[in-house]
DNA sequence: AGCACGCCGACT
DNA sequence: GTCGGCGTGCTC
């Protein structure tokens, strides 16, 4: 495919380039090479003429014909890239993506490419350096120092914030300037971004692994070298990060490169930290909140091979890999893994994909997995190794259930709670406490009539946050003052009701006032640095209980915490989503994992209204295990993935009659479908969000070439149907959230 | 998606 | 008499 240097291919007779344009259209465009004949190779980015405009696009493929009559056929402006961006196995990858989403491949590109490639940039232009906070400079911030110049003292903050893992945008010249007389101070300091150049030194010594998790590194081992697909399914503290710590080790060390992937909320400062100090070797972090020129340092870097360990979230999963050894997904069945809007690829079945391609092994961890998995296991696609201890001196919780029927509640909290969260505190041992709403009350209820207050843009109930003052719509934030009176006509009717995080926050302060209690969740921890802050307290012993929501549940390693209490363990029993059932039982098991990681035992205690529910009793009484042994019969028995395949059409517009139109018409024009079923056009359970109507067309199919084969079909017609300009629609294969 | 072309209402 | 509404067609 390359060429050697000096002798560049020159056009054969009539040949054309197959090009990726960023549109929304499903498919290539064919170019003639530009002027000077040369032939860029496949990967390489070509400006071109698109419409009236131009455009980043890149080459694919060669084609000795033009898909269209040539007189249409326009000719490439420059080329772009030296040599290939995208080596062939990412180009297998983006055509991949594409076919198997049924999304436009310039689309593809751009979800693949950083931000600065996506616009035209050189691959050189990657920012080499960064500012960061001196000594000097961090107890300036903190010191609140009077002689600095308001900008000066926003842009340390801003950096200070950033090593707590927030972005920095590109600075403009005048900010250009204010750093460099912050530097001059000896405030800010130059720093290499890019991994090849960073220091690195092993600071923390590998463990001594247990049995399991040796077996588990050795297995892994064995097939370094070709593809093969892991299931490492451990219990929360069963040590699965030493297990991907010990494989990264041995792949860096045979010279090749790692790459893994972490849900959007794990990749903090400290999980990078943690790795760079124990494997001794330059660890990158990729995400999408990073500055754009760093990114490309990242990408460039890995890229080259100069990157032997890349930590991402769910985009990592498209970074080049000069040398690829191992693959790994933590936390497979989280669902950041899965893109919600444009490409709506799933960056844990890609890392699959990928590590096919490149034959070498792919990890997929979890203490819950999904079902997928669990069943990819017992199809034999994927190997399962089983840390079933937990690591050090911790044992397995005791769990209770708690029957709310007929029982008093304060604070969202039953008396057997309070008695738990007594003892617990009187112990000093420390608490969490998980509800599934933020703000003060789910609800504002109107006394007289029994009216809630309804977002007037959303189908659902306006939630009351007390220190605000204001009611909040959690589905488009939309804020507004409680109403003075009710519509039925009642003044200072309206009382909340229900139970936010920050209610059961101040029933703590009346029942406890002694205790010292945090809140976590979005509101609370929107703020840069803030969850760090909450974490490092937790681990000083410096909070007794932490008050918050699912985001409380992924990750985190809280060692004095012995009592784990789910305020409200309902939600995930009856809804109309089939997959509701499988995320309580992960929270569940996710959050049952933070109790007692320590030397004590911990214990869990779940308050449902429910407590005979087979599915609940089956986790508690068996496990997850039990618990998804389970939900795969009822899965299978429904004929649901993953034992069908489900691609989804949705669609939204200002108003309900447009929706349902194209919908309709998308329906009819579907037929026939063999082998495939449609149902709908359904309105899902929240049809009106943000002021917008949504619907939805289900496909499913029992085999998957059947649905590939019929949206293959299907989208053209789709496509060119005449409602389709009066609503937004995409497409999403496998979706994971069928509403 | 953007962007142009193309025919019908309220304004200087 | 025009400015401009969004319907529809196109992008190699």
């Amino acid at each position: 495919m390359s060429a050697p240097p000096g002798s560049a291919p020159r056009t054969g007779p009539g040949e054309v380039l197959r090009v990726a344009v960023p549109s929304p259209l499903r498919r290539l465009f064919d170019y003639l090479p530009a002027t000077d004949g040369a032939l860029p190779p496949p990967g390489v980015r070509v400006r071109v003429p698109f419409g009236r405009s131009r455009q980043v696009g890149l080459v694919v493929a060669h084609a000795r014909e033009a898909s269209v009559p040539a007189s249409r056929l326009r000719r490439v402006l420059s080329v772009i890239d030296r040599e290939p961006l995208l080596d062939a196995s990412l180009l297998e990858l983006l055509g991949f993506a594409s076919d198997y989403f049924h999304h436009p491949p310039g689309e593809v590109l751009a979800t693949m490419l950083p931000p600065w490639l996506r616009e035209g940039r050189s691959l050189d232009s990657a920012q080499t350096t960064k500012w960061v906070l001196t000594d000097a400079g961090r107890d300036a911030v903190h010191a609140g120092r009077p002689s600095l110049g308001p900008l000066q003292r926003r842009l340390l903050a801003a950096l200070d914030d950033r090593d707590a893992g927030a972005a920095l945008g590109e600075p403009d010249a005048r900010e250009q300037a204010a750093l460099r007389r912050l530097h001059a101070r000896g405030l800010v300091a130059r720093e290499a971004v890019t991994p090849e150049t960073a220091a690195a030194q092993r600071v923390a010594s590998a463990t001594v692994l247990n049995p399991a998790q040796s077996q588990a590194v050795e297995q892994v081992q064995a097939a370094l070298g070709g593809f093969a697909a892991f299931l490492l399914d451990g219990v929360t503290g069963s040590g699965k990060t030493e297990v991907y710590l010990a494989l990264i080790d041995l792949v860096t060390s045979r010279g090749q490169q790692a790459l893994v992937l972490v849900p959007e909320i794990g990749l903090t400062p400290q999980t990078v930290r943690r790795f760079r100090d124990r494997l001794g070797t330059p660890v990158a972090a990729l995400h999408s909140g990073m500055a754009a020129g760093e990114r490309l340092a990242v990408w460039r870097a890995a890229r080259r091979g100069d990157a032997p360990v890349v930590v991402g979230t769910r985009s990592a999963v498209f970074t080049p890999l000069a040398r690829p050894g191992l693959l790994v997904v933590d936390e497979e069945h989280d669902l950041s893994f899965k893109q919600q809007e444009g490409l709506r690829y799933s960056a844990r079945d890609l890392a699959v994909l990928r590590a096919r391609r490149a034959g070498v092994p792919v990890v997929l961890g979890s203490a819950s997995p999904s079902l997928e998995s669990l069943h990819n296991v017992r199809a034999g696609r994927y190997r399962e190794l089983t840390l079933p201890e937990r690591a050090g001196a911790g044992r397995a919780p005791e769990v209770t259930v708690v029957d709310l029927r007929g029982r008093r509640l304060d604070g969202g909290l039953s008396e057997p709670a309070w008695d738990a969260l007594d003892a617990c505190l009187g112990a000093g041992e420390q608490a969490i406490l998980f509800v599934n709403r933020r703000g003060y009350a789910p609800v504002a209820m109107c006394h007289e009539c029994g009216a809630p207050v309804d977002c007037p843009r959303c189908d659902a109930h306006m939630v009351w946050h007390r220190q605000e003052r204001r009611l909040r719509c959690h589905h488009c934030d939309r804020a507004q003052p409680l109403p003075e009176a009710c519509e039925c006509g009642a003044v200072e009717s309206l009382r909340p009701v229900g139970v936010g995080t920050q209610r059961v926050v101040e029933a703590l302060a009346e029942r406890f006032p002694r205790a010292r209690v945090a809140r976590v969740d979005r509101d609370s921890v929107r703020r840069r640095g803030a969850m760090e802050a909450m974490l490092d307290a937790v681990h000083d012993g410096a909070l007794d209980v932490l008050v918050g929501t699912q985001m409380l549940a992924k990750g985190h390693d809280f060692p004095r915490v012995t009592l784990v209490a789910i305020l409200d363990a309902d939600g995930g029993l009856f809804s109309a989503d089939f997959r509701a059932s499988e995320r309580m039982a992960q929270l569940l098991t996710q959050v049952g994992g933070r109790a007692g990681r320590g030397e004590r035992r911990g214990r869990v205690l779940v308050q449902t209204h429910h407590p005979q529910h087979p599915l609940l009793r089956t986790l508690i009484m068996g496990g997850y295990r039990r618990f998804a042994q389970a939900a795969l019969a009822e899965r299978e028995a429904g004929q649901l993935p993953p034992y069908a395949h489900l691609a989804l059409l949705r669609a939204e517009a200002a108003e309900r009659e447009p929706v349902h139109a194209f919908l309709a018409a998308a329906r009819d024009a579907a037929r026939p479908a063999p082998g495939v079923s449609v149902l709908g056009p359904v309105a899902p359970p929240m049809e009106r969000r943000a002021g917008r109507v949504r619907g939805q067309l289900l496909l499913e199919a029992a085999e998957r070439a059947a649905l590939h084969r019929c949206l293959a079909q299907w989208l053209p017609r789709v496509e060119a149907l005449p409602g389709a300009r009066r609503v937004r629609w995409s497409l999403d294969v496998d979706p994971q959230e069928t509403l």
